[in-house]
DNA sequence: GCAAATTAATGATTTATTCAAG
DNA sequence: CTTGAATAAATCATTAATTTGC
């Protein structure tokens, strides 16, 4: 596949937008993260970009944005699982609260029940048959919200674009 | 080529698995894309639907998803021809595992003062996209005072880099 | 011509990275 | 430093083209 060659694409110097780790950039980077460098100082973070850059195009910046976020996924991971562990014990017996604690959404890779609250949103997008299994991923679930909340953005331009530039109108248009 | 009847396969509300664009759809769409709509909001997602929707059986994650793997795959086929003409030089070498430590070493003492004149030195990175106005972080600084070379790899000393030498890290001087 | 097999396109998901506010 | 939101990259999966042998 074109999974490698697409790697190189930073690698290339053809100015990509952003960084793109080759597969062994990963790696060390891994192997000094499980290693135990959790926040590399800017020494280290020197050493490692100089180090790095003999796989590829990288900067110092990458480096630390890649640590910063290692570590907070890191975090992230155990707090899913802790969530999904507490989200399991509501429907034990012993404890009948139904009110949910802090988090508003389904979690990652929950499934869709009929009684949860993600279905309504579902529902805007007119969703019938392909609701598979996880409709409620993040990436998905932002436009969900979206499109059934105001749509306030604070990335997306607010200029007034036209829809519909040009108009084909192919045959049965009674508009 | 008689594919009318593949076509009418979703459209009839036969429960196709996915979505199969008509050419009127894709017509639509691609003048939307060329007319430079490349990320449209929730709000224009909306009305793209029912105005598509006349013409065949679609969903507001369909045409999200649409504009993004188009807008993905276009860059992508710039890439691989950026790519192509770029390709010619850097093979990977091997993987040696000698490369980071196998235990934690946390060298502390490199921090950094809240010196002022950032902006100078916000110069010092490759600034095109990101890294906006948060860069006078103090944390950034650290990073931002090494990135003031070359980042590519006909810098890089070839000589044998060790990432974490075991001496303390000299940083520490300009106090 | 035609279907099984194979390949190419592309819709749909998942994962990684960046941005920005707290 | 933490976290949520948004996006882009990468990947998976299914459909259409096409090849191939009959």
């Amino acid at each position: 596949m074109e999974t490698v060659v697409a790697r190189l694409s930073n690698g290339g110097g053809g100015g990509g937008s952003r960084w793109c780790p080759t597969p062994e950039q990963v790696m060390l980077l891994e192997g000094m993260y499980r290693g135990g460098l959790k926040t590399p100082t800017a020494t280290q973070i020197q050493q490692i970009t100089a180090r790095l850059s003999l796989y590829g195009r990288i900067q110092g910046k990458n480096v630390f944005y890649w640590f910063q976020n290692h570590k907070a996924r890191d975090r992230q991971k155990i707090r899913k699982k802790l969530m999904a562990m507490y989200q399991h014990q509501r429907f034990l017996p012993s404890y009948n609260s139904t009110c949910y604690p802090t988090f508003p959404i389904q979690v990652v890779g929950a499934k869709i029940e009929e009684n949860s609250s993600c279905k309504s949103m579902v529902n805007e997008w007119n969703v019938d048959q392909s609701c598979k299994k996880v409709m409620c991923e993040c990436s998905f679930m932002t436009v969900m919200m979206m499109e059934s909340t105001s749509p306030y953005s604070t990335r997306v331009p607010p200029k007034t674009l036209q829809l519909f530039p040009t108009t084909p109108a192919p045959t049965s248009t009674s508009s």
